[in-house]
DNA sequence: TGAAATGCTAACTATAGTATGTAGTACTAA
DNA sequence: TTAGTACTACATACTATAGTTAGCATTTCA
């Protein structure tokens, strides 16, 4: 796992926390929508996760925006 | 994994592979710039991984495309 | 008809995703 | 101040599944 993967996953964990943060939902309102964890969502807006186009297509539904809005690259 | 979940793995692949034969080369050699097994490049082409945003981003080098280009939706 | 490319299965290893608990932060009210 | 509430960070440990690999079957096309 390169440094620069890692980038990749911190670009599309602020673009998520951006999205959720001006809808003003909580971490773990965001979760229920996903249907994913509360602490997972949280992984994955600090670039922790290399998430997966399932939960990419998750996260981007619950934020009523599509996959390529969370993908900037 | 719901049939609407997949319908977006069918998605990707599916560029992924217009991709592939756009620059005429074989699985085989795009794992090998991709650095995945050809067997793993079938598998995405096909829709039947759920694949990683690392992965994501080492095809889209690869074809010498944006991730977003991969992710019409 | 033979070689290159792809499909497909099965087993394995690595890691994504789940879940619990604790700690820390910020804000509000008494 | 102090207490209470809501939110987030973070550390584990666990379970589910992504990704690797080998082998053989099948397709494709010169």
């Amino acid at each position: 796992m390169s440094s620069l993967d890692k980038q990749f996953r911190i670009f599309l964990g602020r673009n998520i926390r951006q999205y959720r943060q001006k809808q003003g939902i909580s971490q773990e309102r965001l979760g229920e929508l996903a249907k994913v964890h509360r602490t997972y969502v949280g992984m994955v807006e600090r670039g922790e996760k290399n998430i997966t186009l399932q939960n990419m297509v998750r996260f981007a539904h619950a934020l009523g925006v599509k996959v390529r809005d969370l993908i900037d690259f």
